[in-house]
DNA sequence: GTCTATACAGTGATAGAC
DNA sequence: GTCTATCACTGTATAGAC
């Protein structure tokens, strides 16, 4: 990153950033392997030399999003310059960009649907995604509480009212994509504002 | 209802209820018409004689429980006997109760699945189940403003705080299933009386 | 309304040559 | 690594007899 240096993309990975994309814009089961292939000029043959399968294809797309997605409030976390409130609303600001546009975020729809099939997904999903999400957060949270700028608050409790708001809109904007009228009905910025002044009030400790 | 006769059920309800079960235990794609026809005891041949084909079933189990799902909250909102507090307090366990237990509800996912390729089904179930029952909760907000209880409130960006955690609840809970310590992560009763409070602690007036 | 039988496109996946 | 060719199978859907 910055050195100039650009390495070039595998065949791997073209095949994944080519697939994410019909994931994303099919779903898990309307995206065959016939259509992958044919996106990324391959036949089907070559694309299992690289993938052993379907389950294996799709689990390194959303796998391959966490890292970056997390680096960004990691950065965040480690910024000295930020008090607490801050912080915590530009923390705010990141997990609506990583759950609403981000690939890795719009994937959790998709996860739903093949969590039957392929429990492990989820299980992944869960711990190296959203666990390490959680944690940073709250870090952040106690940190705050230490300093007296916010009150304690139950740890389920709050994550409930922080990512269910983010979360429902992600979904909802994934579920509607085709009403033309999708920005009416669901605009980010206001809604993120009002939600973020909503959670300050609420766990702010004003005596 | 409650008149002691119970109709006999048609082989097309039948076959909604059994589809219904299918397609929320295996998602929209694994429940295939031969599944369903099999699970039914009848033949493809049959099925196909009820329904023109497997979007058409799936769009008749989606919409046949609107109306019961709906009239619990009509129920509330001509309760005379409830101040604003306690109405909402008890719609907000309704709602909590439709979207993540009742078969409508849990069916979100599914649709969020389906709705590329059939955007009329996202069309119906957002126009005649999202609708009116953001409608009801709103005239309910609307009566507690008139009586001075409840503070003015933008209607987004309270519905924003209201249906995001539980809808990511009810998301959660679905694509986690597998996991054997579902109810410690995502425990349905204290999340919604935290949720609860929080709420009433925003949307109160006191001056 | 339900059946047997079938059409036929598409699926995930593999063998083996180059 | 990529190809051609092919596998066994399941999918939705229909025709026509009873």
């Amino acid at each position: 990153m910055g050195n100039g240096f650009v390495a070039a993309e595998t065949r791997r990975e073209e095949i994944m950033r080519v697939s994410t994309g019909l994931f994303l814009e099919n779903g898990f089961a309307a995206t065959s392997m016939s259509k992958v292939a044919a996106a990324c000029k391959i036949t089907k043959a070559s694309l299992y030399h690289h993938f052993t399968g379907k389950d294996e294809l799709f689990i390194a797309c959303v796998t391959h999003g966490y890292t970056p997605a997390l680096d960004d409030l990691r950065a965040l976390e480690n910024d000295q310059s930020l008090d607490p409130v801050t912080r915590l609303r530009e923390a705010i600001s990141v997990l609506y960009e990583m759950t609403i546009k981000s690939e890795v975020g719009r994937m959790s729809p998709l996860i739903a649907e093949v969590s039957r099939a392929f429990p492990n997904v989820a299980r992944s999903f869960h711990s190296d995604y959203i666990g390490p999400q959680q944690e940073i957060v709250w870090r952040m949270i106690a940190d705050g509480v230490d300093q007296k700028v916010f009150q304690p608050v139950d740890r389920k409790s709050f994550f409930h009212l922080l990512f269910g708001p983010i979360v429902t809109l992600s979904l909802s904007r994934e579920m509607f994509t085709s009403f033309e009228d999708l920005e009416d009905h669901f605009p980010v910025e206001p809604l993120k504002q009002s939600h973020t002044d909503a959670l300050l009030k609420l766990i702010r400790s004003c005596a």
